[in-house]
RNA sequence: CGGGACGUAGCUCAGCUUGGUAGAGCACCUGGUUUGGGACCAGGGGGUCGCAUGUUCAAAUCGUGUCGUCCCGACCA
């Protein structure tokens, strides 16, 4: 292992090995991958091809799986009018402190500032009041694709960056149990999507009070653990109840002819799951993507000198043809000014799944060598199969990676009955902790205050429940996942 | 926004203490040889030292300010 570990050095130069120092690691690559540039503005950064590709991929299956379920897609605003916000009161005290302003265009100062969109909820609600008359309006389901800005004090590329691009789904129902059901269903939705296209891993729950998205009377989240033990949010749904459609007079009239407020939700994922992705699955070679969202799922690399070249490079093509057509995202490195040995190190940083050698010997056996990312395995198969041993091991790559997150999750999950048993978790391991907690927002910032540590959310499958508090030892309410989170 | 560190070539960094014509490795360009785990030889291009300001005959080097990045906290997708 430790043999293993200094040729991984060996060949990776340039990455911090993730036991020496995780930031630094994320850091680095980052850059090795070339998936982002720091822009000209603070916590600001470009989204280079590769990451964008993510993103794009990223988008692609969630949209699907929107439209399945009736959702549409609409484009709302970037700016947003003051007194909107100012219409919930907790929804602009969560977000005043990171809200930038115009106050001037068109070199006159503006009447009213406008707001950089953080969310819509403000601005697709007064549209919502003005769309909604009946019963027979709703449910009304929409989704946006866009840009968002929030102000952060401490910004670290895609995990938390200035301005950001995501996903933002409102829907307007008649009653709370339709709402409630839209906001679970879009929860299992993106635990779907993060299982089955990200291989991540996630624990659904309910927020604690003091966690919840400002302007919610709910918040669910999916949790994800990254290889440092820290979580990241990868997801959240919020019923809103009648939060925003009392400030924006959301109202419809019902079968009685009667006025009703409508019940509300929004949920939501950002370009943070790309930093969710390299911190689950990276490895000390670099990225390690899962084939669902990998802008190439294989490289093809000809290997051979100049003499045998031209007969290994047509042989590649024509295999290469052969996998587009299958669908395969696939790529060919016949650069003839970098050595094969170069490529490998390569392909790995940038967390390619699936590498092809195509040398002379090959040629002779009618066989090409493909290696596993995840596993580093290799190998040799018949050219005749290869789509579908392609597609084989694409798969195979996936549950892997997801086997391998849950398996190191599960490594790194306990359940404490003491705020001192959970410190002595903290300091000599990492990860997340269960623990028992009795409702008061005194008990859960101690533990935050304490630890470091945050609740992260209240699981709705707990691996065990836990019958006091950890901080008081009153009887609890709920088992708590806590952890250090980004 | 507080505490700490750092900004010198595309990247990693040396030079700064003790001011005096800006360096290395990698990357890049040209030519040639190479090709199954980061190839080699020869030649070449590239930086107003983050920005501003002060001190000085002279500033990458000393002072001040500012912007940015990283780490640690408080706030958050």
């Amino acid at each position: 292992m430790s043999n293993d570990k200094s040729k991984e050095k060996q060949f990776v130069k340039d990455i911090t090995p993730q036991s020496e120092d995780f930031s630094k690691w994320y850091l680095d690559v980052i850059k090795k991958a070339d998936l982002m540039s720091y822009a000209p503005v603070r916590g600001c950064i470009v989204f280079k091809p590769d990451s964008y590709e993510i993103w794009e991929n990223i988008q692609k299956e969630l949209d699907i799986r929107f439209k399945e379920t009736g959702h549409r897609n609409a484009y709302f605003p970037l700016f947003i009018p003051e007194s909107f916000l100012q219409k919930e009161k907790d929804h602009i005290e969560g977000f005043n402190p990171e809200l930038p302003w115009v106050t001037e265009a068109g070199g006159e100062k503006l009447e009213e500032r406008l707001a950089i969109r953080p969310t819509s909820e403000t601005m697709i609600g007064h549209m919502y009041a003005q769309w909604i008359n009946s019963y027979r309006d709703l449910p009304l389901l929409i989704n946006q694709w866009a840009n968002v800005v929030r102000w952060e004090k401490r910004t670290q590329p895609f995990l938390r960056t200035t301005e950001f691009l995501w996903q933002e789904g409102h829907t307007a129902h008649e009653d709370e149990a339709d709402a409630r059901r839209e906001t679970m269903q879009m929860l299992e939705i993106y635990k779907e999507f993060a299982e089955n296209i990200l291989a991540m891993p996630v624990i659904l729950g309910q927020k604690t009070p003091s966690e919840k998205f400002a302007g919610a009377v709910d918040t669910f989240s999916l949790e994800a653990m990254m290889k440092d033990g820290k979580a990241v949010q990868a997801g959240t749904s919020h019923y809103l109840g009648t939060n925003f459609a009392v400030a924006f007079d959301i109202k419809y009239l019902d079968r009685e002819n009667q006025h009703q407020f409508c019940h509300t939700t929004s949920w939501g994922v950002s370009t943070r799951l790309i930093g969710a992705l390299i911190m689950v699955h990276g490895d000390d070679r670099g990225l390690v993507l899962p084939p669902k969202v990998a802008p190439t799922q294989l490289i093809m690399i000809p290997i051979g000198p100049p003499k045998s070249r031209e007969l290994v490079i047509g042989r590649v093509d024509e295999l290469h043809k052969l996998l587009k057509q299958a669908g395969v995202r696939v790529k060919v490195d016949d650069r003839a000014d970098q050595s094969p040995g170069w490529k490998f190190n390569e392909y790995e940083m940038r967390g390619v799944p699936i590498r092809l050698e195509l040398g002379p010997r090959d040629m002779e056996n009618g066989q090409v060598v493909l290696v596993s990312r995840v596993s580093g395995e290799k190998k040799v198969v018949a050219q005749e199969n290869l789509v579908e041993e392609v597609q084989n091991m694409l798969a195979e790559i996936h549950q892997q990676m997801f086997d391998k997150a849950k398996q190191f999750r599960d490594d790194n999950f306990t359940a404490v009955d003491t705020l001192d048993e959970f410190k002595l978790f903290l300091e000599q391991k990492r990860g997340f902790a269960l623990a028992g907690w009795c409702g008061s927002d005194a008990c859960e910032a101690q533990v935050k205050e304490e630890t470091g540590a945050t609740s992260r959310n209240i699981p709705f499958e707990p691996s065990v429940r836990k019958e006091t508090c950890l901080v008081c030892a009153e009887k609890a309410v709920h088992t708590v996942l806590f952890g250090k989170a980004y």
